[in-house]
DNA sequence: AATGAATGAGCATTCATTCAT
DNA sequence: TATGAATGAATGCTCATTCAT
């Protein structure tokens, strides 16, 4: 009779997934998804390439993984700048036009330090198979903005507007303004301020919105 | 005896290069960048591979030299509609917010249209050398606007800003909200109205810049 | 202390060997060879893809075992159509020509209910090391019709002949028109009578001993 | 303007075509079809591995020429013996018995003197795209066959009969006497003489269908 | 100048077999 | 004894680029 998975077991499989994942990552952080290939993964996991398909369907469904988990936490973190849990009680919410500042700033510095990961993410040339995913990335951003427009328009910081439009216009600022630009090493331009570039952001995006 | 290029052969050389880059764009207009192998490029213009590398150093600077030619048209129209040339003698100029308007508009028109060419252009995956000239597309195009909002902000029709992040903002928000949704066949969804989302981008736009 | 070999074990093993050449059996007759793999058989087994070498040498030996039981039932038949157990008190042993009919339908029958197994057995591509069998397979057959022959030509009822010739075409002349088209998946031809088939090829096979 | 081909170019063509499939038929006939890789075929053929798909479409493309090529010049010969070209004004034409009779003989002499090739061409394993042709190969042998077998009909010689099922039966026979065997190297069989083989064969189909 | 046949490195994927636990 | 994760050689196929004619 064949073994029932242990605990030992599930946790070394847990374990070599993420070695795979994180390694994939780190390729991807360094020289992009055209960098990530079966072999070259094999090689900075040290493992047998036909280990990778023991845990991967295939190279898409490997690309699908890496990115949904290069993306979750980023999302993620707007999503929180966005959404702060208040528990905390202060008498009034945190008003959207603060919320949305802060999102954008979290999106913002995030892209700005991450550089090669967040562009290989929102911007990079991937297979047609691994777009779809991309596209999905982008809706979690727009989602999170688009939850957070409805509320403002609700409480009357916004003015009426169609909220998916302007959710997805807000993404391509955030990803022409921010993320666009690191596909070529973004000229180390010693006037680069980037305090300022996010300000700036945060005007035109609130302009956007508000009236 | 060396020949000397005579104007025969020099008007030679330029209609050889058209030729390949007209046929290259019918490829990618028809089939996207992904379509554009030497080969295929050599069958359409009826000519050896070899020959292909007389006039283009290899296939980065193909792509290149298409992304630039069949962005020009591209960007033409849109600076056309945001500068008019206004020989006619309107008391007027137009008001650079209505400029603003026709540039999305024309930008909106033609990338609803044009679909296939348009995706490429702006979010296809190319080479990454290629993706250099895709940065300069996009440039283009924030040229235009740029212009016309520090235009706007002298006539005071527009705020006071950063107009380059302004600018690159609202390419941005034309690329998210009318090409990548190309990338997967957009469903041919019924409730679909081409002129309320280009209304509802031009408010957007507009509540950016102005105030 | 070794261990000797206990009833228990000896039985145990017997018993694993077993199921693992009916899982296989299994497996080749709603997938063919082709989807006999170690790791399907494992799984099917409720094995380990190691426990499978415990009880077989490499693959080869295992395809070989497989293709001998999956053979001998189906030999079996045959040979009980065509050497009936005469255990009952009938005056007159069947004439040969008519046990060699009965021979002849049997395997016809089971080759046109069966199809995928008696097209795995008798005309899958195997591997080469495996193909030795499946000649040991068809002497299997030809066994059965040599013996029927040589009794035939001793009682008069066929003519003399190379025995062991007769009885190699007679095999191929079941496989070449029972099994061979079942490659194809036959096209559920609306004129076809099975009954008509196996007629023609009695009829076929007959006249080629008697005389 | 891109040259059209000349005779030149045709030649080489057609000359580096032949000599792809001359290798590929070389290597199947010392090593089956299983040995028939690009890579060794490029080796063979001294070529690159990318070469040979300027030549077929893909391996199954390339295997099923190999196979028509091997086959066509065996069914021609075959053919040949059974309906000669009777401009000889010999008073009778040959009849149908003699030209069965001629047909097996021309069968199983290239049969016996090919050995690899002729069990690669109808009975070694194959892949299933190229199984296909394999049928194609046996049914262009029942063609020749079931023609004869109706003329014999028609003249009296032959029994009435479904002919398709007999001129299938007849490849079956031939397939598994002289080819079947030859899968594992036949044992130099002190005793094993071809031409009574081949007298028993004929025998045992005359008889089949006579009557 | 033009040709286009030839190149060959590179990639994703499969699966029989091994061996440390 | 049984396990099953790991192995890695092998294969079909693509396409930018070169170079002898």
């Amino acid at each position: 009779m064949a073994y029932r998975p242990t605990e030992k077991t599930k946790a070394r499989k847990r374990a070599q997934h993420q070695l795979l994942l994180d390694s994939s990552i780190s390729i991807v952080s360094s020289s992009g998804f055209k960098a990530l290939t079966i072999a070259e993964l094999a090689k900075k996991a040290d493992v047998a390439t036909g280990t990778v398909y023991k845990y991967f369907e295939n190279k898409a469904d490997l690309c699908t993984q890496v990115f949904r988990m290069g993306s979750e936490k980023e999302v993620e973190q707007v999503r929180a700048a966005a959404f702060p849990a208040s528990n905390v009680t202060d008498k009034t919410t945190t008003r959207c036009k603060q919320r949305l500042s802060n999102a954008i700033t979290s999106f913002a510095e995030r892209a700005i330090a991450g550089h090669r990961l967040a562009y290989a993410l929102i911007a990079e040339p991937v297979d047609p198979m691994v777009e779809a995913e991309r596209l999905t990335y982008r809706s979690a951003y727009a989602d999170v903005f688009q939850t957070l427009i409805e509320e403002g328009i609700s409480t009357g910081e916004f003015r009426a507007q169609n909220s998916t439009v302007s959710a997805a216009a807000i993404v391509g600022v955030l990803a022409e303004t921010l993320v666009e630009p690191l596909g070529v090493d973004r000229q180390e331009d010693a006037g680069f301020d980037p305090s300022k570039l996010i300000k700036s952001i945060e005007v035109f995006c609130l302009n956007a919105l508000v009236c």
